[in-house]
DNA sequence: TTGTAGGCGTTATCAG
DNA sequence: CTGATAACGCCTACAA
C-alpha cells in the first residue's frame, strides 16, 4: 500500500540500499542511475516513512516545547517567544510538539523525563513562569538536553534564559521618582508567580532606598488580568492621600488602573501616571500609550532555541543561566505628578 | 546505553518477548514472571523506545495543528481553540505538533501532503482563516484525516467546523436596529479573510433588507487590528451625519472605535453605539463592556477533535461540513440613539 | 504460560 | 559505484 524504497528499487533494478543513496542525497552514485531512480520515486509518488527513518536515526525531529496551557497560549509574551523559536531552528526540519506543563503528569516531573528519555522529542524548551511549578525542582537530576524559558531555576546546573525583573521595575519607578513622584503605588502581580515575587521585591527595594514611606494600601494585590487591575486601581484612586503614579506588575492590570481612572473623570497622566510591564502590542497602540519595561522575548525565544540546539547537535546538556536585560519604553501614560499634590 | 525489554529479557532469564507483554499491559503471564520483569524493568529505569513503538504501529502518535504563527497563535481564539482540541483528546495519549501555514511549503500544498503521507503525524487540523491559503485548494485530492476548523472550503467533501458569521452580523444588527438605530456603520476585516468576506457581506445585505441607505463612508475598511479600528473611528466619528452605531467585524477594532470616541468625549454608548463580534475575554471586562458576537470556540475546537479522532480510529476520512450557531452577548457599549439623532 | 521466527523501512558497514 | 548483510526495538503470529 505504501511506497517503499523497495519498490523503487525492484522497479529500477538496484537495491534499495542505492535507492536510500540518493534520495538522502548522497553522493557517490552514478548520475544515470540517480536520474533513474529520481524519476521512479518521484513516478510513484515515494514519501519516505519518518517513522522508520527516526527509528533508525534515534531521532524524533520534534522540539518539545512545555508550558502552561491555560493561560500562556494565547498570550502575547508565548507567541513572540515562539517567534524567537522559529528564528533559532528554520532550516533545521526540526518541529515543534506542545506539551501542558499543568497536566497532572508534569507536577511529578514525570512527563518530562519520559519525553526525553522515550525519544519522543530531542529536546526541551519548558516556559516556567510558575515557581509553584513541582517540576523544576526535578529537573536537575535528568541529564536531558533542555532549556528552561522566562524562569531561572534555583539549581544553577539547569540551563535557562529569562529576564531582569527586579532592574526593569527598579527603572520603572527611577522613571517616576525623577519626574516628581513620591506616592508611588504598586499593583502585585499572582502570589505564585516567580516573575510577579521578584517585581514585588523590586518595588520594596526601591521604597526603602529611596525612604518612601507608603501606607501599606498603597500595594494592591492582583493577579495579571485587567480586571484585578481594574480592582486595584479602585482602591488606590481613593486612597488618601492619593498616590501620583503606579506601577502595574504587568500591562494588562496598568490597562486596568487607566480604565478606573478614566471612569473617576482623572486624566492620564496629568491626575496619575501609569506604567506597566511587558510592553505588550497594545501598550504602543493605546490612548494613552503605556510607559512600560520591555522584555526581549523575542530574543530570549531565540537564544534558548538556539542554545538548544547547539546541545542536541553536541549530544550534550545545554548549561549556564542568561539574565537579559530590559528597558524602559517612555510613552504617555507618565508624567509629572499634578503641581497641587506637592502641598498635600 | 538505553535499557531495552532484551535487557531485562535477560535479566529475568526469559525472552524479549514475554517482557513486552507485560510491558504492553497484557494478560497470559504468570503473576510470578509479571513480577519479577516488573520490578526489573523500574530497578533499571526502563522506558518504551517511543520511535520503535511508532515504527512499529506505524502510527506517530501526534496529532498536527495547521495554523498562520504570525496573528494566530497569542490570540484568545487560538487558545480557545486549543481548550477544546484537549478536551476531545485527553487520555488518548495523542501529543500535539504545531505546523506553520504561512511558511512558504504550506502555500502548494506540499508539507500538509507529506506530514501525512510521511507519517510524521496521525491526523491534521487545519486552523484556516484565509481565503488566500492557496493549500485549501489541495486539500481535496489528499486522502488524508483532517479536519479543517474556522473556515468552510468550498470542496464540499473536506470536513470542516466553522461558526455562522452572517448570522452573527445579522443579529448585531437587528439588535441595533431595534434600539432604534437607522445609521450604522461597519468596520470591515482584512481582505483577504473569508469570515471577513462573509460579515461585510451580512452588514449590507442587512442595509439592504432594512432599507438603510448609508453614505459609503459609513463602511470603514480595517485589519482586525486595535489600530485601524481607531482609524476607522476617527473616520466615522467625523462622518456628517454621524452615525449612531458602529458594528465592527472583530472586537479588536470594536475597542478601537470606543478609544476614538473616548478622545473626542463621545460617550459609549450614550452618544454613540459600538458592536463587535468574537466575544474576547476582555469584551466582558472593559468598561463599557462590549456587546458581541459570541463564537462557541472551545466546542468548535473540541467537535473537530472529536472528528478526526473517530475517522483515525477508523481508519477513514472525516466528512461533513459543520456550520456552528452563534449568539449575541448584549452588554453596556450598545443602547438606543441619542434622542435629538432623530431628528437630524 | 512462554518461546521462536520474522517483519516493519531505513541506514551503516564493509566487501566487491 | 553498487550490493549484501545486519542492525535498530518492538510487535504479531504461530508454535510448543
Amino acid at each position: 500500500m505504501n511506497i517503499t524504497m523497495e519498490d523503487i528499487a525492484r522497479e529500477c533494478g538496484v537495491t534499495k540500499m542505492t535507492v536510500s543513496r540518493v534520495l538522502a542525497g548522497r553522493n557517490g552514485v552514478k548520475p544515470a542511475t540517480r536520474d533513474k531512480i529520481m524519476a521512479v520515486a518521484n513516478r510513484l509518488n515515494y514519501e519516505v516513512n519518518a517513522l522508520a527513518r527516526n527509528f533508525n536515526s534515534n531521532r524524533s525531529g520534534f522540539i518539545g516545547i512545555a508550558t502552561p496551557f491555560d493561560g500562556l497560549l494565547g498570550s502575547t509574551y508565548f507567541e513572540q517567544l515562539f517567534m524567537g523559536f522559529r528564528r533559532a531552528l528554520k532550516d533545521t526540519g526540526l518541529d515543534y510538539a506542545l506539551f501542558d506543563t499543568n497536566s497532572a503528569p508534569f507536577n511529578d516531573g514525570e512527563k518530562l523525563r519520559r519525553l526525553y528519555r522515550q525519544k519522543r522529542v530531542d529536546g526541551l524548551l519548558i516556559i516556567a513562569l510558575h515557581t509553584t511549578d513541582r517540576f523544576l525542582g526535578t529537573l536537575e537530576e535528568l541529564r536531558t538536553p533542555m532549556v528552561v524559558v522566562g524562569e531561572q531555576p534555583e539549581c544553577p546546573t539547569v540551563c535557562s534564559v529569562s529576564c531582569n525583573d527586579e532592574h526593569g521595575i527598579d527603572l520603572a519607578c527611577r522613571h517616576l521618582f525623577s519626574l516628581g513622584h513620591r506616592r508611588i503605588a504598586f499593583v502585585e502581580g499572582p502570589r505564585d508567580f516567580a516573575t510577579a515575587d521578584r517585581r514585588r521585591a523590586a518595588y520594596v527595594k526601591f521604597c526603602r532606598d529611596h525612604q518612601l514611606e507608603n501606607p501599606p494600601i498603597y500595594t494592591q494585590p492582583g493577579d495579571f488580568t485587567v480586571r484585578s487591575g481594574r480592582d486595584a486601581g479602585r482602591a488606590l484612586l481613593h486612597a488618601k492621600p492619593r498616590p501620583t503614579a503606579v506601577v502595574a506588575a504587568n500591562d494588562r492590570m496598568a490597562f486596568g488602573v487607566i480604565d478606573t481612572a478614566r471612569e473617576l473623570n482623572l486624566s492620564v497622566p496629568n491626575d496619575i501616571s501609569v506604567a506597566g510591564f511587558d510592553d505588550l502590542r497594545s501598550a504602543a497602540d493605546r490612548h494613552p500609550s503605556l510607559t512600560t519595561v520591555h522584555q526581549p522575548v523575542i530574543e530570549m525565544g531565540e537564544l534558548s532555541a538556539r542554545t538548544l540546539l547547539e546541545s542536541i547537535n553536541n549530544n550534550g546538556i545545554p548549561s549556564g543561566q542568561t539574565v537579559m536585560e530590559v528597558s524602559l519604553a517612555v510613552r504617555e501614560s507618565t508624567a509629572p505628578p499634578p503641581s497641587e499634590s506637592a502641598s498635600i
